[in-house]
DNA sequence: GTCGATGTTATCAA
DNA sequence: TTTGATAACATCGA
């Protein structure tokens, strides 16, 4: 569920929630979700005070005093709660955060796959869910950006979604992106004009930053720290709009299957260009 | 009850 | 090099 701008909002809310607070303790109640030892957490947290908290691709780092982080990947359900100790326990609750203050920080995630890692502070760049990730589709220059996926001669709409291209962008903000630069996402790469790229560029631009002014999107189950909803949902122009007509051309969007998943296309504003035959 | 789908990603085979 | 299938898991809707 949440790709870049729901992370950037939770990352937000943290930032608004715990910086400068101290951990009490710790309690694992499945322990499948720490990556490491488990045992890490309740061993190194308590007495420690959250410093600050950032945001890499989808991977939050929030760092603690004495040089340690925890990285928390949300995966598809991920949450992570700013509650009073006294909120009933949600069902798929698997970390706790008891702080001194006597709030909770509650990791809840339905499905299970996402993560939680402690790691040093120093040595955040050779982690290797760090290490992988291309650059931030909202700081790269048009240029880089244009010379980066030319460079492949994938489908775009996979391409778009490897986090080792751009790290943030999943299914949703690549099809509303695909969409807005007029690009169908079975286009290879290295055969999209600079033109459409450089369109792409904006595109990605403009969807990511009017998702996060918007607090994300809210599909199935997203909510954000203080448990709010997003609101770009009701902003979607293709995602899940299958059916419906296009706000260009109102032809209706349909769904097809590009790299596994569901993809929303106008059929009209998007055309594949004829591949070649050799 | 069954089937297929769901916003992510790692891994394997072709 | 690129792709598709599969797996991890719970839930929802047809």
């Amino acid at each position: 569920m949440p790709e870049l701008p729901e992370v950037e909002c939770v990352v937000r809310g943290l930032r608004r929630r715990i910086i400068g607070r101290t951990i009490e303790r710790v309690t694992v109640h499945l322990p499948r979700i720490v990556r490491g030892s488990p045992l890490d957490l309740a061993e190194h947290l308590p007495g420690r005070i959250f410093r600050d908290v950032r945001r890499r691709g989808k991977l939050i780092i929030i760092g603690l005093d004495g040089g340690l982080s925890v990285l928390v990947h949300l995966r598809m359900t991920g949450q992570l709660l700013w509650l009073e100790p006294q909120a009933p326990l949600e069902k798929h609750t698997h970390v706790i955060f008891h702080l001194r203050s006597g709030r909770h920080l509650r990791y809840r995630d339905q499905r299970q796959f996402g993560w939680i890692q402690l790691a040093e502070s120093e040595h955040l760049d050779q982690q290797p869910q760090i290490a992988g990730l291309g650059p931030e589709p909202l700081e790269i220059e048009r240029e880089a950006f244009v010379r980066r996926l030319r460079s492949h001669r994938r489908q775009i709409k996979p391409l778009l979604m490897d986090q080792t291209i751009l790290a943030g962008l999943g299914n949703i903000y690549a099809d509303e992106s695909l969409f807005q630069a007029r690009i169908h996402p079975l286009s290879r790469a290295s055969r999209i004009s600079t033109v459409k790229l450089n369109r792409l560029h904006i595109a990605v631009g403009e969807v990511l930053g009017k998702a996060i002014d918007c607090s994300g999107s809210t599909v199935r189950q997203f909510r954000g720290t203080d448990g709010e909803i997003g609101e770009f949902q009701n902003h979607f122009r293709v995602y899940d709009r299958q059916g419906q007509p296009c706000p260009r051309c109102r032809r209706p969007i349909i769904k097809i299957r590009v790299g596994g998943r569901g993809t929303h296309i106008c059929a009209r504003c998007q055309q594949l260009p004829r591949e070649k035959t050799r």
